[in-house]
DNA sequence: TCTGGGGTCCTAGGACCC
DNA sequence: TCTGGGGTCCTAGGACCC
């Protein structure tokens, strides 16, 4: 059996975690440059005149007039929040899955348990009461019904205590009718349209479709899902996270800017980003892709876009090499006479250290004896991001540096955003802890 | 004025090889 | 009128996920 623990509202519940003052009302998390609203509380998402992914200027009325308090998103938080939970998730079965920030799948097999349900009980509270954010546990034989199950936690958490094990024919049923197609993992709303447009609306009726119409029309992703459905296990269980094949960083500027030179030092402090996080790999990169756009939303500037890929002389993972191979690509594309948005940079082409191959003029570098990169991670990883870095990210205001109006303390990673704590006479009137 | 950012996997088709 | 048969590798595009 498998268990698909998430946490319920991830983003909103980490800042909910510090405010005790919020709980019981209305929190959304902003995107970067608080753009768009990308993470709601329940007591959010009851408010319906605030949509999801909606652009924050359209709904900022909204907001106010409903005492919804947000934040914008504060990744280093959910970040080290989410590194919490997976520990605890640890000490319930040595195969954990973490499959996205806010999610893991839990390998029961082997684990000495009274009963699935209590079980499941367990993690939630001991994932509670070590973090303080709620999650919710769905058990099932495969990943697919795990996810269903946990989705159906969520849905009648009033009866199940946000807990659903599914481990009898007659539950998988009863699930399987209860869900709609696009409740399904894997079934996005391209193939849902299509299987509703053949009078397939619920998953029970997926899993009775032929197995050839599925392959023929979902490829061996959909039958791998009908599969799982059915109660056959076919998608692998990845304890070892996989290195990454690409790497990519792209963010809006936090204001439209025409100066290469500005845009040059955003895509420089870009470049140190992946190549850190290529090194934390032991990897090297053989393309290197930068892209730059203006706003597609703007009716009122001239819009340009235009992308160009590398191939690298050599795979590589030293900042200093990128950062000069993107600004020779950047000079390139860029065009005066243009707002730009945004500068995106991607790595691929993703092998290891000791895989890279010398060419008849030059040997593989030794990269774990290279000891500029490793001081240099070192100083950083040692003082703060940055510490360190390339001259051509350059010292001056950064005007490209995301917008974050209303960005919460780093409570957990930095000693000067700790949490304050107040004693209060009145004791009924408590503000935080 | 203001509209997110980061991934995975699969398939078809083109270019090439012998 | 008639034009082989078997491969590999790469890329773009589509679909999906959080």
């Amino acid at each position: 059996m498998i268990a698909l623990v998430d946490c319920n509202s991830f983003y909103a519940s980490c800042e909910q975690v510090f405010r005790p003052d919020l709980w019981g009302t209305p929190v959304v998390v902003l995107s970067n440059n608080d753009g768009c609203v990308i993470a709601a509380n329940k007591e959010a998402k009851a408010l319906s005149e605030i949509p999801m992914f909606e652009p924050v200027f359209k709904i900022k009325k909204q907001l106010t007039d409903n005492n919804v308090t947000f934040f914008s998103s504060n990744y280093t938080l959910y970040g080290e929040m989410s590194q919490r939970v997976m520990n605890v998730l640890k000490t319930f079965s040595p195969q954990v899955e973490i499959y996205s920030i806010d999610e893991a799948f839990v390998d029961f097999a082997g684990m000495k348990y009274s009963s699935l349900e209590d079980y499941g009980h367990c993690i939630r509270k001991t994932v509670y009461r070590s973090t303080g954010l709620p999650v919710g546990v769905g058990v099932a034989p495969t990943k697919v019904l795990a996810k269903l199950a946990n989705k159906i936690s969520k849905k009648f958490a009033h009866i199940n205590n946000n807990v659903c094990v599914i481990d009898t024919e007659e539950k998988r049923i009863k699930a399987l009718k209860w869900a709609k197609i696009n409740d399904v993992w894997g079934i996005g709303g391209k193939h849902a349209k299509r299987l509703q447009n053949i009078g397939v609306f619920t998953a029970y009726e997926f899993t009775q479709l032929p197995e050839e119409w599925v392959r023929k029309n979902m490829t061996v992703v959909g039958v791998r899902i009908w599969n799982e459905l059915r109660g056959t296990s076919c998608i692998e269980f990845k304890t070892l996270p996989k290195p990454r094949k690409g790497i990519a960083t792209a963010k809006s500027f936090g204001k439209k800017l025409e100066d290469l030179g500005m845009i040059m030092e955003a895509c420089s402090y870009y470049i140190s980003e992946v190549t850190e996080i290529l090194r934390a790999q032991k990897s090297c990169a053989t393309y290197l892709q930068v892209f730059l756009h203006t706003n597609y939303f703007s009716d009122r500037d001239k819009q340009y876009s235009k992308s160009i890929t590398i191939t690298l002389a050599m795979p590589t993972c030293d900042t200093f090499v990128l950062i000069y191979e993107a600004k020779k690509a950047l000079e390139l594309i860029y065009k005066p006479g243009y707002r730009y948005k945004k500068v995106g940079v991607c790595l691929s082409g993703i092998i290891p250290q000791e895989y890279v191959q010398g060419n008849l003029f030059h040997a593989p570098p030794k990269w774990n004896k290279n000891e500029l990169l490793k001081t240099f991670d070192a100083i950083n990883k040692k003082y703060g991001k940055s510490t360190v870095f390339s001259a051509l990210v350059g010292t001056r205001v950064k005007e490209w540096e995301l917008i974050k109006e209303d960005r919460s303390p780093r409570y957990t990673t930095q000693w000067k955003e700790l949490l304050k704590v107040k004693a209060k006479k009145n004791l009924q009137k408590t503000e935080g802890f």
